[in-house]
DNA sequence: CTGAAAGCGCTTACAG
DNA sequence: CTGAAAGCGCTTACAG
């Protein structure tokens, strides 16, 4: 690979008139500018990003922090990341880290290591202060934290709440959610977004908790729904776990719409693949990612940031396993 | 951040003992290697990745170039990748492409410019040629691509033929396939497969082209069952498409297996949550990323690479959509 | 066993 | 308008 010392000498000038023109930085005479530009081409050169790391202390990199890839929920998130940084001339390393404090930590140290530009946490593991100990631009994405780190959420207590008033306006009388652990704050939120919905209607429910994945919904949905026969009503806290009711259901012999309706949270393709497809409450997904991965941007190149935190409507999908409008 | 300047000066040593220390290379007294240690303590140094490229032309980096990771298939491969680097050391740079040869050279471009250390590719666009003339290691994930760049797939034609196989062994009588576009090379192979165990069985039978997405799979699937009422039996070149393929059935009122027997390809974790659950071929997804990330490995580490091409067995994963073996 | 020096490929004050 | 020089934070021959 041909370095700036050979431009300058291919071009017959210093490798400070090459740089100056690399970074249309400085005065650059018509002659100088040209011969640069020949050599440039004549040579193939293309700038080394590492060494201009070095100087500058930065590397045109983010970092994006979520626990696990493999989740349907972050694949897109990540897209649109990747998507807006390429648009800004970013490059994205994306950090699995299963939820493990030490996995994360080890991460962002190796990253701060590589002079990573800024972070996208999409994480809850650590607290606001290890993460001003890092002293780097960051985005809270799906979280927040304290009022200092920007955040980008979506509305999960409006949705949850709407989704379950959904349920109630189609004729369900006794209601279960299946809600995600307590640790997390996105499964908290849609908790109180049901609660208030079934409260307001005095309506008669159940709650339960559970991972969220598949098998775990299914297995205690299963139970759930063996003893309490009245249930005619599943708010579920993700897709994966709607789908897990579903199977739940299927088992038992329920059918759904007819005897049970299900809503699940998220939106992800999922929900459309089903049958029946997945009525859910659609974050803006895509729009998250992308949003944060601009809010990370603005952060890193010094620009005004004119709004810290994003709560993000969610879209009511009405789909199959939730009873026509007639019924209500 | 301390430098190794600081360490130098605290520990009162030059920096090339620090470095000794550090990189345990070159003879160390007791009294250095101690005052060292003390030193890299005191001021939490750690050293800095981007200096250490520039003098080594590496970057402890690889980049994993996917057409888009919002498909199902990717995510688990980027997963495995990932896990693995994290193992020896290294950090993966995840690039979308949506098989775009421009998006992708310009990738690499900038990938090079950061002295990534290798490149697996699992997407379909640039030639053997354009490869080499990187000079980067390389290893070909889900496609080959002449001798000479090491490659890991699964036996996408062994595959197919067994699941057609299977299709006819528990009554199908007359098989759509349907199949990926022809320029992707596991279409190809699916296909070559399919259609060497309906040519054996002397089966009636129909092919059809779509996209790997949900929708085209299900309108022009739709269109073929009408068409083609005799049609019992479904091989899927995807999970996706299956997916599809059972949506159209469903509109037809067509009832799976019953009906109709269904199977797919990949065994991504969508299978299992349909309704009825998926028959597949599943590919080891997770083994062939972990399989690569080590073969990449390898070669940038100048280690022996025992073996440069694998084509790893597929399992046929018989869930619901398949009759069960009385019927056969 | 240890340090001074050169070098990895850039950028930017500074002097001219 | 342009070049020589110092510096970003490391590593490694080389000399002692």
């Amino acid at each position: 690979m041909a370095t700036i010392k050979d431009v300058a000498k291919y071009a017959d000038v210093s490798v400070a008139t090459v740089s100056r023109y690399l970074n249309k930085k400085g005065y650059l005479s018509k002659e100088a500018e040209k011969a640069v530009a020949g050599a440039i081409k004549a040579l193939n050169y293309k700038p080394n990003s590492v060494a201009r790391s070095l100087y500058h202390k930065n590397s045109k990199m983010i970092g994006l922090i979520i626990p696990d890839i493999s989740n349907p929920f972050f694949p897109e998130l990540a897209r649109a990341v990747e998507d807006v940084a390429l648009t800004y001339g970013y490059t994205v390393v994306t950090c699995n880290t299963d939820d493990d404090v030490e996995k994360e930590k080890r991460y962002i140290e190796a990253l701060k290591q590589k002079y990573v530009d800024g972070l996208i946490l999409a994480t809850n593991e650590l607290t606001a202060d290890d993460y001003k100990s890092y002293q780097l631009p960051l985005v809270m994405l799906d979280r927040s934290i304290g009022d200092e780190i920007p955040s980008v959420r979506s509305d999960n207590y409006k949705g949850a709440k709407q989704a379950t008033q959904l349920l109630i306006n189609r004729g369900s009388q006794f209601i279960a959610h299946i809600r995600g652990p307590k640790r997390v704050q996105t499964a908290e939120d849609r908790y109180y977004g049901f609660k208030q919905a079934v409260e307001e209607n005095n309506m008669a429910h159940i709650v339960i908790e559970s991972g969220f994945d598949l098998e775990s919904a299914k297995q205690i949905m299963q139970k759930t729904l063996s003893e309490y026969p009245m249930i005619d009503g599943i708010f579920a806290s993700s897709d994966v776990m709607a789908a897990g009711a579903m199977k739940a259901a299927k088992s038992l012999s329920l059918n759904i719409p007819n005897d049970i309706q299900l809503i699940g949270f998220d939106g992800i393709p999922l929900g459309e693949m089903l049958i029946p497809s997945l009525s859910t409450v659609a974050q803006p997904i895509y729009k998250m990612g992308a949003l944060s991965a601009r809010l990370l941007i603005k952060q890193i190149e010094k620009q005004l940031v004119e709004r810290y935190h994003y709560n993000l409507e969610t879209t009511l999908l009405e789909r199959e396993t939730l009873r026509s409008e007639q019924n209500e």
